[in-house]
DNA sequence: TATAATAAAGGTCAAAGAAAGTCAAAGTCA
DNA sequence: TGACTTTGACTTTCTTTGACCTTTATTATA
């Protein structure tokens, strides 16, 4: 498994009901997954972005870290707020780490998540990469309107 | 014997009646046969398609791996029938009609119809009409196989 | 006490590495 | 000859690593 995932996992665990936020130092995380610091750098850009409800802010210096902040929106706003963040292209990758937020906060089941994924997957759209991450947006963000 | 039809047979025996999911490493799995990586791609294409009842998805890069699932025939022989017989194109229109013979026999539910139907209707795949068909048809194939 | 030096964080970015995907040419065989 | 298989060069995607940079806090010094 990826060190990246493990570290995108136990960052998660560490948020619930009452934090809304969290804190880490990034050279303790890397040196408890045995990875170099900008590795949690890598993970918090590709995870951990606006647009999948988070919002980080951090301090530098002696006593520095980095705090984790998720969006405190009641569950049935949480997914608007994602629709209107997505721009007219994501990756699947992006909507990866989108299905495993939802399915965490149990807004969605497993069953909507599978389908949202197939429909917006690489394999099956086999278009060119421009046009192929502006349909997978179209598609996703309909699908997720038509969940209620 | 043909080394494809070795892979196919190796990886087919990987399934077992709890396995619906597979994973193997493309380079690994071409190595243990002597062959290129590119003809596990060829196996997988021409061997474990969405016709014969299996759904591939697969990711790149570090840790990257190719998932298979196979569907369980006879849970639904007549959904995998319809899978059978969809062309590479289809309209939405026939959608349509295929999806109402579904609810009609209770096949799905009314939510997993108003997903099918969003993620291929013509307002969502603004595509050239060829291309569009194709895409459709691959969405609803693919999604109709993870219904389960 | 104000300032300079040092230590202690975290940030950036590009290169290297690790997968898988594509496509067309070449080969095989009925 | 035509369909299927094998091969390999090239591409794309995602992750890991490391060298170098910036900011902040603490400590030492004039």
């Amino acid at each position: 498994m990826r060190v990246s995932d493990l570290i995108e996992e136990f960052i998660k665990e560490l948020f619930d009901e009452d934090n809304q936020y969290i804190e880490i130092q990034r050279n303790d995380l890397a040196e408890q997954f045995n990875c170099v610091p900008s590795q949690i750098n890598y993970v918090i850009s590709t995870r951990f972005k606006p647009s999948q409800g988070y919002y980080v802010e951090s301090k530098r210096g002696g006593g520095g870290c980095i705090k984790i902040k998720r969006v405190n929106f009641d569950k049935s706003k949480y997914i608007m707020h994602i629709i209107n963040n997505i721009q007219n292209e994501i990756s699947s990758n992006e909507i990866d780490i989108l299905l495993s937020d939802f399915l965490t906060y149990n807004l969605i089941t497993e069953k909507e998540a599978k389908l949202l994924k197939v429909a917006t997957s690489d394999n099956v759209l086999t278009l060119n990469k421009d046009i192929k991450n502006k349909i997978r947006a179209k598609i996703f963000k309909n699908m997720l309107l038509n969940l209620d």
